[in-house]
DNA sequence: CTGTTAGCGCATTCAT
DNA sequence: ATGAATGCGCTAACAG
């Protein structure tokens, strides 16, 4: 079999310069060599100089297992995500690699796929690969999980749910009093036909919460949610899409349809368009975290928008925060935002 | 300041128990317990069985970094991808993740925001901690970048480009190839006016691969981009409304526009119904890259199906591979398909 | 401020 | 098939 010689490449690790060999051509101990890494501020610059001289002719790159062996510490954070593929969460792993990257940090990632033996076994894999902190989406997992983490006593942070109880460590938002909010904005303009496109909430409290919330806001004011009205789906456009037409198939018929995702809610809008009917006048539909194509999807999306981003930022500073040994407290509930636009109205009389 | 008891984590690795504690209650040598893990086939099942119990019973998890020192591989592949807030590379990344997870590896991944030198730092920082392989998208960097992972002699592969003259191992389709079919499907219906929106070119070879593409069939056909019918933006739905407008201001209109990635399509076709525009009876319009919602959105988009995923799992295959020590070959480019939906048509006699 | 001394926890020779 | 010995490259006391 040919090969091109250009692939010829090692298995395994090369060696390349050590510490030592820095040392040596620079004349110094290899003490000094590591502190002018790690702690640059107390050696003479004069010797630090010569030290980088030679960290340059030898082009010398610190050996990561080493130095995690010796420091005990690894400088990789683990992050596990429900999944990647949908624009959701890629906005809150970039924000967490932007943070922590100033501080020597690297978050290694891995995807559930909304499967919780998925995550318990990347968890596994991450805690035996050394992380020195983790951040996971969610608080709805089983005990044993939450007892292997701290059995390795790594630091934790759960995203995307605020903490009600204070039992972990939380930096998100409150989906239920989310949820609530936009119900609350329905209900203000004369809404009393209300149906629901929910995300599957087995394991999943972020889509539980916001079903909750829903129904917590309509009994506020004497009203509940049909369980028939509830389609439960996998995000997804033509979930939605569907959903909605089930929905509708139905009299009488709902005058606002809150989406758990904004996904759901643009297949909605999309199948109104193709059904004819008309939003907001015929039907008011809500979104859910404001997605991309929410403000120039016509008529633009009554959505919440979640801060995304925002929690990856803080949980990264949070889990550095924790690592530098200082006294750290997870931040109240992050806010959350009502974005009004043109998918919502009031109910028309006909309705 | 109050601090939560249950928040009270150490700072550094815990000892938790080692290799030798397994040995001890287990009655045999570290060597043996290191080869239950490592080789369990060569192991007496009876000696492996009182292993097994004593790795259960003290709960012990393999130490990564030691192991890495030792055995000289991290089990760690680094990704850098250009941007993760999209779902544009969250699908490759998922199915990376997906493919090199039952190995035991784990990639650690990195945001570049399309900026080279971000992407040297990430690159730099990886290469520290010791990665077993590298996947990068796209060809277009310095050689000075190449050098540097060549020194340290980190099996490499590029995705979303196809491995044009044999310098880089590439799995990914061909960009240009892509463009081009895109155009001359239009051509073949009749249209003779064209536009394109296009992503920024500089360090971007699959944005410049594809402008290119649209170039060279149209030359092929005895026609020519005119410059000022390329509006270049950076990627997004809304910019795709806003260029859309520009080239429809000026006559004599184009009849054909040609997206270099689906959001600006996106935009496009939303621009058109707000102003009135029949698509495609007044302007056909193409994506490219097939993202979610371009069979949803009406009256559906004709884009470019990439191999998103596959581009994840060869690559992972792929390194594995040369990890295992195999003569490797990255495979042909990989295949597009031109996915023909409602927003491309014959131009109007009158246009 | 700098050099010396010891391991970190494991894989891997080499013996047996 | 198993055990004993060695060192991977580095950081962290400690001593000077």
């Amino acid at each position: 079999m040919m090969i091109n010689p250009e692939y010829a490449f090692r298995t395994g690790m090369e060696s390349g310069a050590t510490l030592e060999d820095v040392a040596r051509e620079a004349g110094v101990s290899p003490a000094t060599v590591s502190r002018c890494l790690n702690n640059p501020g107390i050696v003479r610059p004069q010797l630090k100089a010569k030290v980088d001289a030679a960290i340059e002719k030898l082009d010398y790159v610190p050996h990561g297992a080493a130095r995690s062996l010796a420091s005990r510490r690894s400088r990789l954070i683990g992050a596990i995500f429900p999944s990647l593929d949908s624009a959701l969460f890629g906005g809150t792993l970039e924000a967490l690699q932007s943070e922590i990257a100033d501080s020597g940090y690297t978050p290694v990632v891995a995807s559930s796929n909304y499967d919780p033996e998925q995550e318990r076994n990347h968890l596994r894999n991450m805690l035996a690969s050394g992380i020195d902190a983790l951040m996971l989406v969610g608080a709805a997992r089983e005990a044993s999980v939450y007892r292997l983490i701290r059995r390795r006593k790594v630091p934790y942070v759960l995203t995307w749910v605020a903490g009600t109880d204070g039992t972990h460590p939380c930096i998100g938002f409150d989906n239920r009093a989310a949820a609530a909010a936009v119900t609350r904005h329905l209900l203000d303009m004369g809404h009393r036909r209300f149906a629901m496109i929910s995300g599957a909430t087995a394991n999943n409290d972020r889509a539980a919460g916001r079903l909750a919330g829903v129904q917590a806001a309509l009994e506020e004011r004497g009203l509940t949610l049909d369980p028939t009205r509830i389609i439960t789906r996998p995000f997804g456009v033509e979930e939605g899409r569907a959903a909605l037409r089930l929905l509708m198939a139905r009299e009488p018929r709902p005058t606002a349809i809150i989406c758990g995702a904004d996904p759901f809610a643009y297949g909605a809008l999309l199948e109104c368009q193709n059904l004819g009917l008309a939003v907001p006048d015929d039907l008011s539909i809500t979104g859910f975290d404001d997605m991309w194509l929410s403000a120039s999807l016509p008529p633009g999306l009554t959505t919440l928008r979640t801060p995304r981003n925002e929690m990856g930022t803080l949980a990264g500073r949070y889990m550095l925060s924790v690592l530098a040994g200082e006294e750290t407290l997870p931040p109240r509930p992050l806010d959350f935002e009502l974005i009004v636009r043109g998918s919502t109205g009031p109910p028309s009389q006909a309705a």
